[in-house]
DNA sequence: ACCTGAACACCGTTCAAGT
DNA sequence: ACCTGAACACCGTTCAAGT
């Protein structure tokens, strides 16, 4: 009288699976786990299916988590377009920076993935106009694209490895990691300590854009 | 007359295990074959011992990474410091750059973990030396600390995944890429495709810093 | 003090067997 | 066309049993 377990295809209505519901299935596992939880098992659990049906859509974990991060950066929004350089850069960035911030725990993949696809290549589009709407040429868009890029990953990595919590709130946390900056028998850190201790996502990412895009403008203004 | 497996501490003189073996086989196995092909097993068996032998030196396999990290950060050998303020930050950030390269398959480790112990704060106190030598107050040098290693992460990020390959020798790939950024039907992209389709890290990452210090330079100059 | 056997609860992936 | 059972070669980690 046990259950018989079924082989074969479900019989009837089962819901299907789908590339698509896969990816987000596995996005939904990284939000609540961390990229490290992500396993076939885990993703099939959350769609009620085996992990071996992953395979009929996916290549395979590494593909599937490629086509996360894809998924991820083809989801940027991205602004219209002003004509102000500096205006439409910052809302570019803005746009990366909100989609990372919306999935923290995902971004390492967009940030850090070598992507191949063209889904990605709208917010470099994006930039790319602007830079030639501003009298650049290619290859110094191109190196000033990379350079912006750079910068923002490096941000934006430090801010979603962070956490929330680094900043304001665990006022514990913070007063000993000042102490024990105060204490390394380093005399520029210890200097440097109270301000070493604390870290604002928001700020220190106004700042950096803001120096970036202020090395740019001096670029495009030497240009000309 | 099969061999008898041993049982209990080995004998005699075989070679004990130490924390310090672990993390050099750690770093013999990351170079050889990435980070994803490092297990407590495949470390083991470099040093011919078992896996969970290595459980009575490190805390785990996270603790291992980590520890590797940080002999990565603390083998870096900073420059002698010569007070020009450019100069120096140039060649603080060469030496990181030199140690990324030396072990490419082992720096996203160092650029992506968050790091909470001391070793790795011998660059932090070179760097803010030279910006408090230059007359910058403490809160602003962590602001331009911040923003610099930023960028020179998200350079070294992209070169180290890029591959020394990706520049000058794959021309078949090169050719390839760029007739595919041609036809993506977005204007700015195919315009630029050329110059996308190459990447030579040397060369991004001169230009990256080199504008990442002009920005810091102009900085500074407000400043006074 | 340190190493290992046995053991546990996991992995990714292939492939044939099913519907 | 797509799903699963059986199977394989892996994982990290604990703990008691040994020397």
């Amino acid at each position: 009288m046990t259950s018989t377990p079924r082989r074969g295809r479900p019989p009837k209505g089962e819901r299907q699976l789908s590339r698509e519901a896969i990816v987000e299935a596995t996005l939904k596992v990284i939000d609540a786990d961390g990229v490290g939880a992500v396993s076939m098992r885990a993703v099939g659990r959350v769609l009620g299916a085996d992990a071996k049906s992953l395979y009929n859509h996916v290549a395979g974990k590494d593909a599937l988590l490629d086509a996360v991060a894809e998924e991820l950066l083809g989801g940027i929004t991205l602004p219209d377009l002003t004509g102000g350089t500096r205006a439409d850069l910052l809302a570019i960035a803005a746009a990366f920076r909100e989609r990372a911030l919306a999935h923290p725990e995902a971004a390492s993949l967009v940030l850090t993935r070598q992507l191949a696809s063209l889904e990605g290549l709208a917010p470099v589009e994006a930039v790319l106009s602007v830079l030639r709407d501003a009298g650049c040429p290619p290859d110094q868009s191109v190196h000033l694209l990379r350079a912006f890029v750079a910068t923002l990953i490096g941000t934006l990595l430090r801010e979603v490895s962070a956490g929330p919590t680094y900043g304001t709130t665990d006022t514990a946390g913070i007063a000993q990691r000042q102490s024990i900056l105060e204490n390394s028998g380093l005399p520029a850190v210890a200097a440097a300590a109270h301000h070493l201790a604390r870290f604002d996502g928001a700020t220190e990412y106004e700042f950096a854009i803001s120096l970036a895009l202020d090395a740019l403008a001096a670029r495009l203004a030497d240009q000309r």
